[in-house]
Parts: structure tokens; sequence; C-alpha cells
RNA sequence: GCGAAAGUGGCGGAACUGGCAGACGCACCAGACUUAGGAUCUGGCGGGUAAAACCGUGGGGGUUCGAGUCCCCCCUUUCGCACCA
């Protein structure tokens, strides 16, 4: 990496004892702080104090911190040091998701073991995170790679075999060539893996271990309902991710020859009282009953074959919405059980596999896509719903002839013998028991969610802690025996399959059931599963004989505050959610849902791209804080813009917050003022210094405010460059005012800077003398009374236009109001010639007023 | 195509329930202190005008004494979903 020029700014001329020098001042408190273990020691479990547990997501160890990280964590760190301040038992720790691919890739570029390059990365992120002085208890800090976690990421996997919720199947999976491993569905993204973007994922068919998330969809689901302190995009991504829908499934037997796949096709319906409008049944390209359909004809063949290559290419494109229906007669008929009536079969490229069975029934006469379908192969469409409800008219001012297709909601069926004048949802739930009454079909409700394939390929993860006997077949590995320690001194390649299977010596050994020869499974867990449960072992991070203790789980969960970025909106989100129903259901834990409230931060872009090394517009945090300190470099990740939104870096703007801070520093130094307990009254204050009371008491509430409602914190930042700048201006009236008015003014600017600039904080805090730890001050009280405007200010309208602003004391009754208005030249010159003036108080109600 | 969020000076952004649009910061301009200024301080800084008036929050309508904010229509950007039967 290039050498970077460093330019300090520059601080000559300032008289020394008033030069902000944050590197001196960091580096001072740094080393304070990280030499006592118990400053931001959570307590124990203890039912007498409020506990807050604020979480920021653990990053992977790749090397260096980047900007994203800082911004996650000075959200997380002002949060956790302003909850210190109100006196809760705050848990607020880190820890490294330190499995995955990055490592061996590095470990085969540079020759050196994943596990040297991992923890390497690790000291120097943790020293910068030091550095920048995040208030982490680091004794609960987790290291996924480690055996001391990673066995219970193997205990936890027993359990889930135990239960039945980890189960070994082949079927087609994705596979990233790139990753030279299988991924989860939750990690493609547009038909390409998450971290190569622009690869697509193939389709193997590979023996895999699953975990069956699918046991909870309807629990991942509803519980969505509940988690009201979660951005209403991750809920709604999460709810399409799920994809729940309710209808039926339905039987339908072939005319004619059976082949192989047997001889009923099983549709999903969600609109089961549409049956009698079904004109053919349309069967997706994979589906296995058109392989027998096919065998004999090799014309049909090859079109099936264009077709299914078409879709797995529309699928890696990520865009099979795009193409274009079409499809083909097999020349075989199916039964509509309903009717008897025989339905041509087709095979169609806008039927998805993966999707309900497969197969579907095809109502033109409802469904916009089977009638774009018929129309194009001249299929019949034949309407079975009313098109308007009895009695009501219908639109258009056509009263009885549907415009087709017509995807009625709630209205009356027809054409359906039996069935007809039923509403559709009361024909829906009585057709489904029909067909189930008569042994061809019932209700069914589908979903989108799969399980989680959690087998890689790879060498750098958690091994699958299960055998292979030739005699016993598969075989968990005994409990006792954990944790299957990672091998180290592994040939790592992207070829060849699972590394771990080139180990012998380690892939052999005894079956524990019979004594005799057993291999292990080579595959390694994906690292998913490290992430989704890693906050509960921060609760008792150094437990050897559980995951953790539940008593002190249950004390601290769950999670009140999880921040993280949003791109983990689906993957680790759910898989999360997933652990946790799992845990409690195993009586580990009591909470439903790992995490009260979520905010997910913006992203920080540069020269409107995101920061990527690719484009060569990141900033390194060690620059930035080589730079300006600490603490400016995380108050202006704060002040850039709110924490929600996308942040567009300027170095520049890192210099007015470095300025802001030099401001106070100097302020301080200009205004010293120890804090002896000496007292003042408001009383005595002169109207200026009075202002500056006012004007604390209003950054108080609005700080406090920002705290607990919108996070705001660039407004925070920026009420306090306003109190400070009211500050140094008034220098005359501070000179005059009691030492002890600004010892108070001092404490309290103090504190109110603490969670944005904690280094300043604590050597100002120091400077004003005081003794006690600031993490632990009172947060400052709001005084109301001391925040009231004493004077408002009135706008005047005559005849609806705006003519003049006067000031009127706060206390004023609205003849008095009035009297003022009417006094002002401004608004005299303005009533010129008019009749009716209207004048408004300012945040009040409306006055009118009458004159002449 | 569907859904959500957003669109405000030269720039990042304020304006919580409708109430001085542009807080705060950056950049820029002028001045002070200075051998010097890239430190610090003071003042200015949407357009327009000598000063006012007046015009200004993507565009067009509307509600209101009053609209960046509420309602309707449209445009643009970003994100999510996308043949889910």
């Amino acid at each position: 990496m290039p050498e970077t020029n460093i330019e300090k700014p520059s601080t000559q001329n300032v008289e020394r004892e008033e030069r902000y020098e944050p590197q001196s001042i960091e580096e001072k408190w740094s080393a304070r702080w990280w030499s006592q273990p118990d400053l931001f020691k959570a307590d124990p479990a203890d039912t007498n104090r409020k506990k807050y547990y604020v979480l920021e997501m653990l990053p992977y160890p790749s090397g260096v911190l980047h900007m994203g990280h800082v911004r996650n964590y000075s959200i997380g760190d002002a949060l956790a040091r302003h909850m210190w301040m109100r006196g809760f038992n705050v848990l607020h720790p880190m820890g490294w998701d330190s499995f995955g691919l990055p490592a061996e890739n590095a470990a085969i570029k540079n020759k050196r073991p994943p596990k040297e390059w991992t923890l390497g990365n690790i000291a120097y992120m943790k020293s910068q995170m030091k550095r920048l002085g995040f208030a982490y208890d680091w004794e609960r800090e987790v290291t996924t790679c480690l055996p001391d976690y990673y066995r219970w990421n193997q205990w936890f996997f027993l359990k889930l075999y135990e239960k039945g919720l980890a189960y070994r199947k082949k079927s087609k999976v994705n596979w990233c060539p790139e990753c030279a491993t299988v991924l989860a569905n939750e990690q493609v993204v547009g038909g390409c893996c998450w971290r190569h973007e622009t690869t697509p994922v193939e389709q193997r068919e590979l023996e895999q271990w699953f975990v069956r998330t699918t046991d909870y969809s309807d629990e991942l689901l509803r519980d969505l309902e509940k988690l009201e302190g979660w951005p209403e995009k991750v809920r709604t991504m999460q709810r399409n991710w799920i994809g729940r829908s309710e209808g039926a499934m339905v039987d339908f037997k072939l005319d004619g020859p059976i082949g192989k796949a047997g001889e009923t096709i099983t549709v999903f319906t969600t609109r089961i009282d549409t049956i009698y409008g079904a004109t053919s049944l349309q069967l997706a390209p994979e589906h296995p009953m058109v392989t027998d359909f096919i065998a004999s004809d090799p014309d049909l063949f090859a079109k099936v074959e264009d077709m299914r290559a078409e879709q797995r290419k529309a699928k890696e494109v990520g865009d099979i919405g795009a193409i274009e229906k079409h499809g083909v007669f097999t020349g075989r008929y199916a039964v509509n059980p309903f009717n008897g009536e025989k339905l041509p079969i087709w095979v169609a490229n806008y039927i998805l596999m993966d999707y309900g069975t497969g197969a579907i029934m095809s109502v033109p006469a409802h469904d916009e896509r089977d009638y774009d379908f018929a129309k194009k192969y001249g299929l019949d469409i034949r309407p079975v719903i009313l098109p308007r409800r009895q009695g009501e008219p219908a639109g258009n001012g056509e009263p009885d002839e549907p415009v087709l297709p017509f995807v009625a909601e709630d209205s009356l069926v027809m054409n359906s013998g039996e069935w007809n004048g039923l509403s559709c949802t009361e024909a829906q739930k009585k057709m489904a028991e029909y067909a189930e009454q008569h042994g061809f079909g019932k209700a069914t409700v589908t979903y989108r969610l799969k399980d989680w394939g959690i087998s890689r390929q790879r060498y750098w993860g958690t091994p699958i802690p299960m055998l292979y006997c030739d005699k016993c077949g598969v075989v968990p590995v005994p409990e006792e025996q954990l944790p299957v320690v990672l091998p180290e001194n592994v040939d790592i390649t992207l070829a060849g399959g699972s590394p771990l299977g080139r180990v012998p010596g380690w892939v052999n050994t005894t079956c524990p059931k019979c004594g005799g020869a057993a291999r292990r499974e080579t595959d390694t867990m994906d690292t998913f599963v490290d992430s989704s449960w890693y906050f509960y072992r921060y609760t008792d991070a150094k437990n050897d004989d559980a995951p953790f203790d539940s008593a002190t789980a249950n004390y601290w969960f769950p999670i009140d505050q999880y921040i993280g970025g949003v791109e983990h909106a689906i993957l680790h989100l759910i898989y999360s959610r997933f652990w946790t129903k799992f845990i409690r259901d195993l009586g580990l834990v009591n909470n439903d849902e790992p995490a009260e409230r979520l905010f997910t931060q913006g992203m920080i872009i540069k020269n409107g791209a995101k920061m990527s090394k690719s484009l060569g517009n990141t900033v390194s945090p060690d620059d930035m804080v080589e730079r300006y300190g600490a603490d400016a470099t995380r108050a202006y990740t704060l002040f850039a813009t709110s924490p929600d939104r996308e942040l567009d870096w300027q170095d520049a703007g890192v210099e007015g917050v470095y300025r802001f801070l030099a401001k106070v520093y100097r302020f301080f130094a200009q205004n010293p003022a120890l804090v002896d307990g000496q007292t003042y009254s408001v009383a005595e204050l002169s109207p200026e210094a009075r202002k500056i009371a006012r004007k604390l008491h209003q950054t108080i509430r609005k700080i406090s405010d920002d705290f607990n409602g919108r996070w705001h914190f660039n407004t925070s930042v920026a009420a306090l460059m306003e109190l400070l700048n009211l500050c140094s201006s008034s220098q005359q009236a501070l000179n005059a005012a009691p030492r002890a008015f600004i010892a108070d003014l001092e404490r309290n600017i103090v504190m109110l800077l603490h969670p944005f600039a904690p280094y300043l904080a604590y050597e100002l805090w120091e400077k004003i003398g005081q003794t006690s730890d600031l993490l632990r001050a009172p947060w400052p009280q709001f005084d109301a009374e001391l925040a009231k405007e004493e004077e408002i200010e009135m706008a005047v309208q005559v005849n609806g236009k705006l003519r003049g602003r006067i000031l009127v004391a706060a206390e004023a009754t609205e003849e008095e109001a009035k009297q003022a208005a009417m006094a002002d030249e401004k608004v005299q010159a303005a009533i010129e010639g008019k009749q009716i003036v209207k004048t408004i108080v300012i945040k009040g109600k409306l006055v009118n007023m009458v004159v002449r």
C-alpha cells in the first residue's frame, strides 16, 4: 500500500495550554482505560438493576477496520455510554466472526495458515478498536474460530440432530465456483454468490447437511409482528423471504400410460375455487413427470431441454421474470377430479420447480399469466367467477361481461356445478375439505423458505461432528468427545473438494458404537452458524461446561438494541431468529426473539460510490485517527448525517468536527473553573448568562430526546456546537458570572459531549476537578423552567401575507399580543387601507383580529 | 411490473406534531490580529434589488390565515421483491 502523506491540522500560535492535541490526550486515556479491566465491564446478573444490552454486529477480521465499522461502533458506543450514564447495567461486548473463506484465500496466496492470518488480523483490529476508544467489555470477547467457541457449534449441531432438525439429503444445491463450495439459498443474491456479486451460482446435485429451519416458518413469520422495534423494511424483506401462501394441493390422475414418476400430478393452487375454470395443466420443465413424457419423443425432448437451459440461465442472471412465456403440449392428459374433465398437459417455462409442487392448473380466465399463455396457444378461457358481487354494479359500464383476466378477490362462484353461488372464500374452504374427504387433495400452506443447507466444502470452519461407519451408518460424535478439533497444517486448495478429506490422520477414526473403522465428515459448517448464537455466549463467555448459563442469559436477554448493516436483513437475522427459537425449545432461554430493537445504519459512500478497494475511494480509519484523532473521526461519522442514512464522506467535514473539539478544549482552557461544591442562584445571573443557562438546558433536552427517539445524533452534535458558539461569543458575560455557574456549565457540557467524543470528555472532566468516573456520572437533568424562552416571536399577517415579526413576552395574553402587533411600525404600514389583520402566535393558536 | 424510502443553496445536511426554509458544518468572500497565515477571531454567504418588493424546498394542481411538511396527478433516484400459481 502506498504511503499516504499525513498532514496534521496546524495549531501554531495557539497558546500552549490551549492547544488541542488529540493524539496525546487519546493515547494517555487509552492506556488508562485498557489497564483498568473493570472500567467497561458489565456487572454480573443482578435483578436489582435494570440491564441494557447494546450490541453491534461482530466484524469479520479481514485485516483492518473500515469506516463502515467505525460508523457502526460509534453509534453503539454513543448509546452504550449514554445508557451507562443513565444508570443501567450495560452489557457492551465485541467479538470476531472469524471463520470463513477469505482466510483460506489468503492462506493460498501468502502460504500462511488461516489461523495465523486470522489471529493476526484480530490482534490488529482489536488494537484499532482500543485506540478508537470503544467501551467494550473485552473479558467477554468471543472468537468463533477457536475451539472453546466452536465446540458449542458442534454441541448445538448434535442437539439439532437429536431433535431431527439436522438431516442429510441429496439434492440440487447452489454452488459457487469461485468459493468452491455450496451456498445456502439465503446466500444467493440475484442468482449470484453473496460474496462474488458477479459470479453466477451453478446447480449441483450433492449430499449435504440441512437444518430444518422450515419447522419454524410459521413462527418466524408470525413473530415479525411482535418486532415493532425493527425497521419495517427488514420485516418486509423477511416476510417476502418466508413467502407463506395458503392454498390447496390437488391430485390430477393421468389419463393413459403411467411412467416411473407415478400416476398423479399434484398441483398447488391458492385458488381451488377456480378449478372448474382450469383448462390445462402446466408443468415446470424440471418436473419429474416431464422426463416420462418426453422420453419417447426426440422432438419434445429437445424442446424441453431448451426450456430447462433457458430457465437455468434466467435464474443465474436473476431475471426469471423477464423471459417470454412459452410452452409445449406433451400429448398427454390428466383428469380434473372435480368434474372428470380431461385436461391437456403442457410444459411451460414460467413454472418454477422450486415453488409449490412445480405443477399448476391453468385458469386463464382468472390469472394473468395463464391468460397470456392461453391467448398465445389458443387454449380455452372459461370464467367461473362472477365479475361482481351480486347486486353491485360493475365498473366500466359493462355489467355482465367480465374483462379478462378477471382476478376477483371475493365474488361468487359460477359455472362450477354444485358449488355455484358460494363466495370464493367459502368455496376455497369447502372444496379443499371435499378434496380431502375424497382423498385427492387437501388445504395446504406452502413457504418459499427452504431448509438451511449448512455443509461447506471448505477447511476454515467448524467441523461437522458426524462419523460414517460401514456397519453403523451415520453416527454422531459423542458429546464428551467434543470438540472435534480442526486439524492444522492442512494443504488448502480450491480444487478437489473438502480440504479435510486430504488429511487421512484426521479423517480416519473409530466408530464410538461398534469400535470399527469410521470416517469423519469432511465438510465444515456455514459460518452463519457461528454468528447465529454468538450474542448468547457474550453473557457467559468463559463457560467450559455449557454454551452459556441459562439464568445469566435470561437476565441479559433479549438484546435491547442491535445495530448493524441492512445487508444482513435476510441472512444473519433470519438464522439468528431461528436459532433463538430452537434453543428456547431446548429450554436454554426464555425469549422468543434475540433482539427487541434493531437499527440498520446507512452505508458510507465517497465520490458517489460505495467505498471499495477496487474503486480506490476508501478512507483509512488509521489515517483519520492519526490526523484528527479518534474523537473527531467518530464524532464526524455521527455528525455528517443521521445514522440511518447513507453517509457521503468528506475529509473536510472531519476537519470541521476537529475544529469544534479544539474550540471546546480552548473554551475550557480559557474558563478554568473547578467544581468545588459552591452554588449560585439563577436570579443573580446577568441576562446574557441566563441566556447561556437557557441554551444549555435546551441542549440537554435536545440530546436526551435524540437518544430516546430518532437517534439523529447529527443534530445532537450540531446542538452542542450551537451551545459552544454561544458560550464563546459571550466571554464578557462569563467573566462576570459566578464561578460556580461556569463550573456547572462546564460539567454539563462534558457530560453531553461524552457519548460523542469520549476521550476529550474524560480529559476535560479531569481538568475541571471531577474525580468520579465520567461513565457513571448521572446524565444531566433537564430543567424545563430554565429552558423556557422568555420572549416568543410572533408572526403578523395582514390578509394572509406575512408582514412582520415582533417579540412578545412568553406570558403575554392574546390581547397584549394584539396590542403589541398594532404598535409595530411595519405592521402599521402594512395595514394602510386594509380591512383585516390577522395575527398568529408562533407555536400557539391562531388569533384573528379585525381593525376598523 | 409491484412495494418502500428519498428529491431542500456551490456541497454534507437542519426544519419532531403544518408556523421566520436553509440550523450546524464544509467551501467561498471581506475584515481583525499578524513577518507570514494553512492558526484564531469578527462579519457576509439561495436568487433578485441601490435598498425594498418579489421569487425560491423535483414538476403540476388542491386544502389552509399559513405547506418542504397534508391530499391528488406526474417525473427522477436509491433500495427491496419480481412468472411464488
